[in-house]
RNA sequence: CGGGGUGUAGCUCAGCCUGGUAGAGCGCCACGUUCGGGACGUGGAAGUCGCAGGUUCAAGUCCUGUCACCCCGACCA
């Protein structure tokens, strides 16, 4: 009972498993050669040939072992600058009771991607897809005096968005792991002293996990005045797109940036408005060839529905509509959809792929872009089916409600704070700060008291990161032909002794536990590849696996006194003694 | 939600058109030979052919329904 041996009579070698040190074959390690017919890029391939993810059902998925140990590592170096940043550390239920949501509006209003479902008693329940109802909760029972406040609480939790499309394994999922933070103030200047600590941790989190990425200035959403940046990591793969000068540090989301006004102003009228016959060519390809005049000549007209009937928004021919920027005309009720035809036809006579700002009724707004709106002798669409207008012009021929920036910004735009171009690239979204003001706090009644005595409702902001996409991002950034390529803070060991062939010479086994320990002794995360794999299946397993640093235990190196050594992204292997391995990876 | 596609062994897929004993490669198990870039041989285990109904002497195959998964699109006139 007392004495060395066990009851069971196993005596592990040393160390099976602790927090440094692995032995392959007490471990989970399940790789496939093919690659998996569903995946499409190359985090979603390699996560799933390397057996750190399975998928469950659409959008859900199981992390292996293998997995996990990477999780964990961001998981980790999140939480550690989380406190850092005064941040204190809570869990919150992922499942939340509808009485909640319905305080907050949001039970209706967040629409069909939150998951409802119902307990025994028909109770009404979702699964949280974030948390900013139960903090507030939390708060307004736990918060009473200015003298708490500022405080900013975080959580690492499951959350679930059951999402339209699902794609991408955890790039894009329903369920998924995420790092959410709330902060609380008495005001402004409180708030902004913690969205700035955010922001450097979240600068620190990503720059520490070897991501390269940029902080970028994000749709503050139709509350006016909020502030909010998004933390995009750069990948071709990557489902945003994002608008950076090229000569500052100006960096927007697309679907932000301001598409400036053009220098030149509107040149004076030139030609006659003259409508022509242009049967059958609706789009603004088919009408620029069809008249043989670019499409940045050419006016498109959109209607949208207003908060009062159908509102036309005019863009040039190759600029495309942004959105976010016309939901926030204050003719929209707050969201840009389309006018059906039937709307439109009711509005105009006419069908979709013919209209134009000449001549339509009075009662509809004409809001018109920028870049539109310097435009002279353009060709729009004629009202009439199976015609166009040719020397079109504002003011003229085409009544101006207002000039707006109504498009998209596009590659070769100058930047917006005036120094340099702007260039577009692509980016995947890992985290997103955000100052609400007191959109959750009064809705959900938090109070505290202030210096007078007086109740004040206290401002808020939050703080996500993808903890799960993080990972993939990581993988679209840092991958080869043969597989994974971990940066450090994130690998699941940081080395892995490969030991071959040792049933030919015990001095190679001997060699490998003996280094094994010293690695492990000095701090060294460590896996001993012990699973008496052929040489050429083993180094395709931990390439693909994405170990950054190999150590080869063999016969012939033992001979020369030598280990050999290869870094995941080095071309060659070079010999070392046992000395120079500790120096290098200690 | 609309369109398209796919469901057959753990994985990647063939077989379906033209109904008649369930297949291959990889992986897995055993033995032997091998052993520095995913070895070879022999033997073996493994599938209610997504599910339900129908047609038929007979259904993986034809028909109907249904479910799941994947892709594209969700109106840029």
């Amino acid at each position: 009972m007392h004495g060395a041996t066990t009851h069971c009579g196993y005596n592990p070698p040393f160390p099976l498993q602790n927090g440094l040190a692995m032995r392959l074959s007490k471990f989970h390690i399940a790789t496939t050669r093919e690659d998996p017919a569903d995946a499409e890029i190359a985090s979603h391939r390699l996560m799933l040939r390397a057996g750190m993810i399975r998928k469950l059902a659409s959008g859900i998925y199981t992390w292996s072992p293998l997995g996990l140990r990477v999780l964990r590592k961001v998981e980790a170096i999140i939480r550690e600058e989380m406190r850092n940043a005064g941040a204190i550390e809570m869990l919150m239920p992922s499942v939340q009771p509808r009485e909640l949501w319905d305080e907050s509006g949001r039970w209706n209003k967040y629409g069909p991607a939150l998951l409802k479902f119902r307990d025994r008693r028909e109770q009404e329940f979702c699964y949280g897809p974030t948390h900013e109802e139960v903090i507030c909760e939390f708060a307004r029972n736990e918060l009473r005096s200015y003298r708490q406040l500022p405080v900013t609480f975080f959580q690492i939790q499951t959350k679930f968005r059951d999402e339209i499309r699902p794609r991408f394994g955890v790039m894009r999922s329903r369920e998924f792991i995420m790092k959410d933070a709330y902060s609380f103030h008495m005001d402004q200047a409180s708030q902004d002293e913690t969205y700035r600590a955010m922001y450097d941790a979240y600068s620190r989190i990503f720059t520490r996990l070897g991501l390269e990425f940029r902080a970028v200035a994000a749709d503050s959403g139709a509350i006016g005045g909020d502030v909010s940046h998004e933390f995009q990591v750069m990948a071709d793969s990557g489902e945003d797109a994002i608008a950076f000068s090229d000569r500052s540090d100006y960096a927007a989301n697309v679907e932000l940036a301001e598409a400036v006004a053009p220098a030149t102003p509107r040149p004076a009228p030139s030609q006659k408005l003259t409508r022509v016959e242009t049967p059958e060519q609706r789009t603004i390809e088919e009408v620029g060839a069809f008249l043989n005049v670019p499409a940045r000549q050419c006016v498109k007209t959109l209607l949208v529905r207003g908060t009062d009937g159908v509102v036309a928004l005019c863009l040039r021919g190759d600029h495309e509509l942004n959105e976010v920027k016309a939901a926030k005309q204050p003719e929209l009720p707050g969201e840009s959809v389309l006018a059906g035809e039937a709307e439109v036809r009711a509005a105009t006579g006419a069908t979709p792929g013919f209209i134009g700002p000449v001549g339509l009724p009075q009662d509809i707004p004409v809001i018109v872009d920028r870049s539109a709106a310097v435009l002279a002798d353009f060709v729009c669409g004629g009202n009439v089916d199976g015609t166009h207008y040719t020397g079109a012009n504002w003011e003229r021929d085409a009544r101006i409600t207002r000039v707006a920036d109504l498009r998209k910004v596009v590659a070769g735009d100058p930047s917006p704070d005036g120094r340099g171009m702007l260039s577009i690239a692509r980016g995947i979204e890992v985290g997103h700060i955000f100052q609400n003001g007191d959109k959750y706090t009064r809705a959900m009644n938090v109070a505290v008291l202030g210096e007078d005595g007086k109740a004040r409702t206290p401002i808020t902001g939050c703080y996500g990161i993808g903890v799960t996409r993080i990972v993939a991002a990581a993988i679209e950034q840092n991958h080869d032909e043969r597989g994974i390529i971990w940066p450090d803070a994130m690998a699941p060991w940081r080395a892995v002794i490969c030991v071959i062939n040792p049933k030919n010479d015990p001095a190679v086994d001997a060699a490998a536990e003996s280094l094994y320990r010293d690695m492990t002794g000095r701090g060294i995360e460590t896996a001993l590849d012990d699973r008496g794999l052929r040489p050429g299946a083993m180094f395709a397993d931990l390439e693909l696996i994405g170990i950054p640093h190999r150590i080869v235990v063999s016969e012939r190196g033992l001979a020369a006194g030598r280990f050999e050594y290869r870094g995941r992204r080095d071309a060659e292997s070079r010999n070392m003694d046992r000395d120079a391995l500790l120096a290098l990876l200690g």
